[in-house]
DNA sequence: GTCTATAACGTGATAGAC
DNA sequence: GTCTATCACGTTATAGAC
């Protein structure tokens, strides 16, 4: 989110630690995803790591820093606003369901975290710089900020509905009865007026 | 949620226990909504309540049970499913706008909790029997399931961007505004056929 | 001088003795 | 009801290995 993962601190020299830091940062993000933060402890991630505990925080700072540098930097949508703007409503409700049936767990591992304040400031602003304010600027017409916001909450509905209060129904429904109809009242929060 | 706050165990004699469990109960309550469930404890709520720490335990079986009988009890949108059923979604927009104005922090801080098992589990439960049940079986026409589903996914949607991820716009927008166009989008959700 | 391991510290929830 | 012990956890101090 702030700074680029895999940089050394000194370019010059080849850091012999960055292997380990690769096997530690893997580790983390698997359990983060699969158990959440909570009942991720830093034994746990050392120990698949095959490292010692202390070593996990002396290459990231804290525990949570090291949950915003993995599962943090997985949670993007960046791709969703890419393509026409009259067909967006269904493409976000595609990607999300495609997101969630190929396991990505990320999203829901960080609202379930964000009694946090730095996790809670990585989810506010992930959503800030990759949904609102560039949808907000693609938006034509008059309340554009409102429909922006809007569509965003209706959106991050559904990510919470399949992965943070884990609706069963919209788990296994067919695809395509809740991309017609959510995609559908997504375009329409998007529309200048509403008929 | 599940038994009535106040009741003591044997009605024929006062319980004197009732008024600490009370008081540790409102001590709870507050710290809970305003601080969150980690940030929040046992010794913060012992000393407020004027107890024991170990007294919080031993009335409540743990932390995080005094959570669920506390602010998980607090989540409860009953109420939006009283009157039309062709009015529910500017209702239930007004009931989140209203209940957000007013300081209710519950549902933000149970989600921002849901790491926990148990609490999890509450929140589901809250969501099911409180609102997709209930909404299931009022709608007539085909599809119903899918319906009431995905209208709790955008109701909750609005939630969580007030007081999950805190959207700045949305908790000073104006409140018409809000319910104007997410209420027909809810309301649209709802409905049999989208034309 | 940089990376890693050992051993502790402080804190928090919780359980059991009194 | 209260006191105290226990246990797990994140984190740090310190010192050894390359």
């Amino acid at each position: 989110m702030t700074a680029p993962p895999t940089v050394p601190p000194e370019p010059g020299r080849p850091d012999r630690s960055a292997a380990v830091k690769a096997r530690i940062r893997g580790s983390a993000r698997e359990r983060f995803n699969r158990d959440g933060f909570e009942a991720t402890g830093i034994r746990d991630i050392a120990a698949d790591a095959g490292v010692n505990p202390a070593l996990v925080i002396r290459h990231f700072r804290s525990k949570e820093h090291l949950f915003i540098e993995t599962v943090g930097a997985d949670a993007s949508w960046g791709d969703v606003l890419d393509g026409p703007l009259d067909q967006i409503g269904a493409r976000a409700v595609r990607a999300i369901l495609d997101g969630h049936r190929h396991g990505h767990r990320a999203f829901g591992a960080i609202v379930r975290a964000s009694g946090r304040p730095d996790i809670h400031a990585t989810l506010k602003n992930s959503i800030t710089r990759q949904l609102s304010e560039p949808l907000e600027a693609a938006l034509p017409g008059p309340d554009a900020a409102l429909r922006a916001h809007l569509f965003c909450a209706q959106f991050i509905g559904l990510m919470v509905a399949l992965s943070v209060y884990d609706d069963e129904y919209l788990q296994t429904a067919p695809a395509e009865s809740i991309i017609a109809r959510y995609g559908e009242a997504l375009q329409r929060t998007l529309a200048p007026q509403h008929p």
